[in-house]
DNA sequence: TAGTCTGTTAGACA
DNA sequence: CTGTCTAACAGACT
């Protein structure tokens, strides 16, 4: 569940049952998974009481008392989930938590990483020092100096220097917000798009976070999901939330796009609505 | 069976 | 230098 609105519900879920409180055991089910540090330093840190849960774009860091630090970063399939057993499918690294149960990081596809910083190593982890503004604190002049006339505007937004957090899914949401078409370049935005884009990023994962929340009231288990919380993701051939007609799908800077032809169509600016 | 997938990066190429 | 495309990572699903 990889885009910065996932994160986010799992940081959250996660303080709920973790904040304060240390591990009683640890097991690394995967050891590809640990791609920095080794078992003994991550229990070391595990076992420590949980200070707190810092999300940054699609990064997730656990602060432990021991003063390490544990960084997770999903990809395409990784997720951590409050578990009854240590063991689940899909299972790479877990930890028990007295009282709770078995917080445990699931990663399908093994693309995910845990990395374990010790003191100081957070402060100069590179992926997050390249990393850009979160959409929040993202400006109109700086999110314009950064994307070139001649860029594909879909490219630049899953480039996490640009802005931190966006994902494919976001863009297809956001283009449809904005009224941009999928193949727009840097050049071709109106002022009113290039507005609308710095407008609707943090509103959109603001929406999809209080969805999502409101949706998995029991992440525990974990069956959430299942629904599409979309408006054109995933919608292919069905009719556009605003007009009517069918959701295209095709294909820019070598991920799906869903989009809505009349409403994004031409690069003819299109009202932004919320 | 072949194509597809919420992410990211390295390398080939224009 | 700028920008685009593909492969690779690994596995399940259609």
């Amino acid at each position: 569940m990889p885009e910065l609105a996932e994160v986010e519900v799992v940081r959250r879920n996660l303080e709920k049952w973790w904040l304060g409180r240390p591990a009683r055991e640890v097991r690394l089910l995967d050891s590809k998974s640990l791609k920095q540090g080794s078992l003994r330093e991550l229990e070391a840190a595990f076992l420590t009481p949980l200070e707190a849960l810092s999300r940054r774009g699609k990064y997730l860091t656990a602060h432990f008392e021991s003063g390490d630090a544990v960084v997770f970063h999903f990809r395409m399939t990784g997720k951590i989930v409050l578990s009854e057993t240590p063991e689940p499918r899909f299972a790479r690294l877990a930890w028990l938590i007295d009282g709770v149960g078995w917080g445990v990081f699931k990663d399908q596809r093994r693309f995910g990483e845990v990395h374990l910083l010790g003191p100081g190593g957070l402060a100069a982890y590179e992926p997050l020092m390249k990393m850009g503004p979160e959409p929040e604190d993202l400006t109109l002049e700086e999110l314009r100096a950064k994307i070139s006339d001649r860029k594909m505007l879909k490219s630049a937004l899953l480039d996490q220097a640009v802005v931190a957090g966006v994902g494919n899914i976001a863009v297809s949401e956001l283009f449809w917000r904005c009224g941009i078409a999928p193949e727009s370049r840097g050049g071709d935005l109106s002022e009113a798009q290039w507005e609308a884009l710095v407008v609707e990023m943090p509103r959109y994962f603001d929406e999809v976070i209080e969805r999502s929340m409101a949706d998995e009231i029991d992440y525990i288990g974990e069956a959430g999901g299942g629904e599409n919380i979309f408006d054109v993701y995933g919608h292919q051939g069905e009719p556009c939330p605003r007009c009517g007609e069918p959701i295209a799908l095709s294909r820019v800077a070598g991920r799906s796009s869903y989009f809505c032809p009349p409403c994004q169509g031409g690069g003819q600016p299109e009202e932004a609505t919320a």
